[in-house]
RNA sequence: GCGCCAGUAGCUCAGGGGAUAGAGCAACGGCCUUCUAAGCCGUGGGUCGCAGGUUCAAUUCCUGCCUGGCGCGCCA
């Protein structure tokens, strides 16, 4: 309708022998009347009376505007037009754009409206969870955006892959299966109820994130005691090369000596603990050395700073189980090592414990209506990944800093493209100093594979707002590479999901689980269902909880905009009324109520649109009702074009507000025979479009309530 | 310091170069002998963060500023 309108007035434009501009159409935004509006007019005028003074514009705006309603009457297709402040506003028959609605509805089932399937292949990849950490709430609308979009994607015919990439391995790992063996060894302690491991891992891996955090902190005191000790020590010995005598009896203590503090403080972690733990317990004894040592220069020094020192270090030291929680980091890269030789007990446990991840992600997925028609595993490019940063090392794009690899990505820009040399993607290290590589590097390697291996036209990262910078540095990094598709990349990004005490972290603990908020919200729909509906019986009370629960997770996520924050309030989620799932799953069963009454009193419920349906007049909220049917499709499309899913969740409420309308003042069953078919026909059509459209969000509609 | 995002009713948020800026929640007042009251109707509540600019027209676009959040070399 919209491009026929359009060619209508570029046709009249072009005979009148005005400007050709193109036509803006916008709904008519008067209620119980439908029809599209030429709204650009003024644009029109501007350009046909370039010279025109700004107060003679709207004049010549309104005359070229009943102009060109003069010519669109003069078509005839349409009801009514009228020139109004400069508009053209085209009325349809209402009566006609209601038969044709609902009978393409009603034809086309909850496929109704959409496209073939055309030109090239977009993946989206999201979900991207973490094995061994706890599935939270803040992973949910990162879920429900995917899901949603790969759905609209495919509605409006763009050919659509829907991906995950499983952080399977991974520091966030090795800490897992480091504190899994030490304190959990053969699982002996985890829970049988597989629904629980989930949740039983989480709790693992944020121990042991406490715990080497702890061994941090640890660290970082006690070497703030020893900088100072060091350099008394240092200062008091006049020549250097004694120093190192003193501290030659320990290699560790040597290299130490030898080294600056901040050439120290550059090393690696292994070499720093080994060295702050030895030197903290010698401490005493380093003291003592210098003290009674004939090297000293002056016979009076005052060692009392270095006394208090040694002292402040005997009482850490002494209060905790300083050398078991110091070297802790230790341990945990012995496991990335024996990760790298592949030692068949980590395996073991990593493969075990993963399973128990996944059976956790099905499980949830199943339940928000997420699918992946491809799986990645970070586990499965890191080789890759390595392989290609030698490549780029090769092109002279990868450097080596202080031990790790890193791309200088606005020096390498400005060498590669002549670009002029700012500071705006900065650098990324691709691998760290100990060899272990990180997520650009598998990045990497992920993106051509997505490109190389699936053909695909465009690729979309459905990924937090928190990383928008480093997906920049990615998409930067492989145009470097000389890969041409890096331009086909998107970061669709999504503003974090906060708690009222802040940001949620599974790294601290702050979380609310999935399961938790799940639980409590079907606990209670179902009070609500036992209220409203008692005389259900009881599995359908279950699954209208189920379906009312599940649907206000999915649709709190999904209405509100993607950059914008969603405070995460219980209350609020937990409350079904207003603007969510359960008012539009209402309208449905409504619906269906009508259809099972009509049923039961044998009026037979027509379920394909005649010539002679919608003759008599319609209600003003009828013809509401039938302009937002007809809407379906295009904001589907839009949903796609914006990816944004928060227009599908508007248009599914605002047409089960013009349902709930329609309901109130348009009693179906107790009409004249033709209006009843008119009625039960638009109850049909609304029906199947609220389901497509709630479908389309990941969401349920029951027919009872 | 630099970058990205946000600022619209008491609260949570839609909208977006054009006609009178909309919902929900909260408050108050109505509607169940008629298709499910998880509903409907009504009332009150707005300098669309501030200041400039572009335009026939700015809450929407541009610039600057203010406030808040996030990010900025070895986590993902």
């Amino acid at each position: 309708m919209d491009e026929k309108l359009k060619n209508s007035i570029r046709e009249i434009l072009r005979q009148a022998g005005l400007p050709g501009i193109d036509p803006v159409l916008r709904e008519i935004p008067f209620k119980g009347q439908i029809g599209l509006a030429f709204s650009n007019v003024f644009q029109l005028a501007r350009e046909a009376y370039p010279d025109a003074p700004k107060k003679e514009l709207k004049q010549h705006a309104e005359e070229l505007s009943e102009q060109i309603a003069a010519k669109l009457t003069e078509l005839g297709e349409f009801d009514k037009v009228e020139a109004v402040k400069g508009y053209v506003n085209c009325f349809f028959n209402p009566d006609s754009f209601a038969r044709d609605i609902t009978a393409r509805i009603l034809d086309g089932g909850t496929d109704w409206g959409r496209r073939e399937m055309s030109g090239g292949k977009v993946m989206v990849e999201y979900s991207q969870p973490n094995t061994h950490k706890a599935f939270h709430i803040g992973h949910v609308r990162n879920v429900c955006t995917g899901a949603a979009l790969v759905r609209c994607f495919r509605y409006s015919g763009r050919n659509t892959l829907a991906a995950n990439y499983y952080g399977d391995i991974g520091s966030h790992v090795f800490k897992s299966l480091w504190h899994l063996e030490k304190f959990h060894p053969d699982l002996k302690d985890a829970p049988d109820e597989p629904k629980e491991r989930g949740r039983w891992l989480g709790n693992v891996y944020a121990k042991a994130q406490v715990e080497l955090d702890e061994s941090k902190n640890l660290l970082d005191n006690v070497w703030d005691l020893l900088k100072p000790l060091y350099r008394i020590l240092k200062n008091a010995l006049y020549d250097q090369k004694l120093t190192f005598g003193l501290f030659s009896y320990s290699p560790d203590l040597l290299d130490i000596a030898k080294n600056e503090i901040d050439l120290f403080e550059n090393t690696s972690t292994e070499h720093q603990i080994r060295c702050i733990d030895h030197l903290a317990r010698h401490a005493p004894v380093l003291l003592d050395r210098a003290i009674n040592s004939d090297v000293v220069p002056y016979e009076n020094h005052n060692w009392e700073p270095a006394r208090v020192l040694t002292k402040k270090l005997l009482d850490i030291i002494g209060s905790v189980d300083f050398h078991q929680i110091l070297t802790r980091p230790l341990e945990l890269i012995a496991i990335a090592d024996r990760w790298n030789l592949r030692d068949p007990d980590l395996i073991n446990l990593w493969e075990k414990t993963k399973k128990w991840s996944f059976d956790d992600f099905y499980r949830i997925y199943d339940e928000l209506g997420a699918a992946f028609d491809k799986e990645f595993y970070e586990s499965e490019v890191e080789e890759e990944g390595l392989h290609i940063v030698n490549e780029l090392v090769q092109m002279d794009i990868v450097t080596e800093s202080s031990g790790a690899k890193i791309v200088e990505i606005d020096q390498r820009l400005h060498e590669k493209f002549d670009f002029p040399l700012k500071d705006k993607y900065r650098v990324a290290v691709l691998v760290r100093a100990d060899g272990a590589s990180l997520y650009g590097a598998k990045d990497l390697a992920l993106a051509k594979r997505k490109f190389e291996d699936f053909g695909i036209d465009e690729s979309i990262y459905v990924v937090g707002n928190e990383q928008k910078f480093y997906f920049q540095q990615l998409f930067q990094m492989l145009r470097l590479m000389g890969f041409p598709q890096w331009e086909k990349c998107y970061h669709l990004s999504y503003e974090l999901v906060m708690l009222p005490s802040g940001k949620i972290s599974s790294r601290s603990g702050q979380v609310i689980l999935y399961d938790d908020v799940m639980n409590e919200l079907k606990g209670r729909a179902l009070d609500v269902v036992r209220e409203k509906n008692p005389s259900l019986d009881e599995n359908a009370k279950l699954d209208v909880a189920d379906s009312v629960a599940i649907g206000s997770l999915i649709y709190g996520m999904l209405r509100v905009d993607t950059n914008k924050k969603i405070e995460f309030d219980f209350d609020e989620v937990l409350d079904f009324n207003g603007r969510s799932a359960p008012y539009i799953q209402y309208a449905c069963a409504r619906a269906s109520s009508i259809a099972r009454k009509a049923a039961s009193e044998g009026i037979v419920i027509p379920d394909r649109v005649a010539d002679s349906d919608f003759h008599a007049d319609l209600q003003p909220v009828e013809i509401d009702l039938v302009g937002m049917l007809g809407k379906f499709p295009d904001i589907v499309r839009k949903v796609a074009d914006d990816k944004k899913p928060i227009h599908l969740a508007t248009y599914a409420y605002d047409l089960a507000v013009a349902f709930s309308d329609f309901y109130h003042q348009c009693p179906v069953l107790t009409a004249e025979p033709g209006i009843l078919r008119n009625r039960l026909l638009l109850v049909r059509a609304v029906r199947i479009t609220l389901d497509a459209a709630l479908g389309l969000l990941g969401i349920k509609a029951p027919d009872v309530m």
